[in-house]
DNA sequence: GTCTATACCGGGATAGAC
DNA sequence: GTCTATCCCGGTATAGAC
């Protein structure tokens, strides 16, 4: 019956994409071939070609798949507010740094990204979703204790996904260098060092900024 | 004279690993080709080879020359202790996240490292110089306000290097997200949460938190 | 939609003159 | 050490049968 028919094209089209994560991952976008995915996917390259038109298209429809699924990822795991989600985050950072290769298509990703302008809008986008979800959840923890933090719950937002991705990516190169709750303690150690009122300016002109209730973004 | 020709040869030595780090930044490792190098240099393909026995040994050269230059710049910002080097970090990430290529190597070096093992053992001893430099300024900055910190000193070295490099990628892709100053402001931030005495589970004497859930560490 | 076969091109690396 | 010319392989993409 033709469903049958759509459900294995639709299998070939999953399995193409996980044979694209794995030898994207491995060889690098421009190393990566095509003959190499069609073979790890247990297809020839002409299929390849009848479900992708080029390479390129290949590389970000794996990228959109990926994007959608770190996004669910994230949604899922903050709903419970801050101090469930810490747990959760720690773990979430060691899965894809220890990860075969979720964090290699990170940076493939990313360098894509900056080559490809259209693609580059495509990754900001989802930047930006992920950065939403991550500063909302920020705001409520900042309600929920009902004190200001001397920075913008967006910033915020920007620190700790930033961190996480640097996190990632020294555990993955050095594992040792990087403890599995390190993320967890250091968002905590944050949120309090912003929540603290900024030390009196005893004598000096001191340097400090801290402007209670700042703007979001 | 035997003494210009050596100039020569070593100009275009420089040259070629100029050329590289051009090369490599905008198309990839992959991507990139030895003969775009060579009329990026200005000199023939068999030049290269003269001068470097493969693609892979010029890039590899090309980083050692970038780990070479990238940890002189840390320990030269760092001399001068925490406070007064904030803005000379915010001033490097910036310089780091603007610059056409400086990130994107950074990003094809790691990528390499993992594929690469030799290579990744050369580059994880970098990470750990450069970690131990900002180790150095955690210990001294944390012993000149005679405090305590509630993690230990390599892992905010860790925390800091981290961040760094995820602020930097973010800024590229999207550099209305990542304040200027946003870096500085955080270290700060950080460096006052951990400072803070953990509030004890019994009592907390002038702490005033209207929420069940305490803050572990 | 999947296969085999192939057109077509570009890249890494080398040879040998100067 | 630098050049030109070339070898040779492997890659993307397509054609056409089933």
């Amino acid at each position: 019956m033709s469903g049958s028919r759509a459900a294995a094209k639709a299998r070939t089209h999953e399995n193409l994409l996980d044979a694209a994560a794995t030898v994207f991952a491995e060889r690098g976008y421009g190393a990566a071939s095509v003959e190499e995915i069609a073979r790890t996917a247990g297809v020839s390259v002409g299929s390849v070609y009848a479900h992708f038109t080029s390479k390129e298209k290949l590389f970000v429809a794996l990228m959109e798949r990926r994007s959608a699924r770190e996004f669910a990822t994230a949604q899922a795991e903050l709903v419970g507010g801050f101090e469930a989600a810490v747990p959760a985050l720690d773990r979430q950072l060691l899965a894809e740094a220890d990860s075969a290769h979720l964090a290699e298509l990170g940076a493939e990703a990313w360098l894509h990204a900056l080559r490809s302008p259209a693609f580059g809008a495509e990754l900001a986008a989802h930047h930006r979703r992920v950065h939403d979800v991550v500063t909302a959840m920020v705001a409520q923890e900042r309600e929920r204790r009902g004190t200001t933090l001397s920075m913008s719950d967006s910033e915020v937002g920007t620190v700790a996904t930033a961190l996480a991705r640097g996190l990632v990516q020294y555990r993955r190169l050095s594992p040792e260098t990087v403890p599995d709750d390190l993320f967890g303690r250091t968002l905590t150690a944050l949120l309090r060092g912003l929540e603290a009122p900024p030390p009196p300016p005893a004598s000096p002109p001191a340097s400090d900024r801290a402007v209670p209730g700042s703007v979001d973004a």
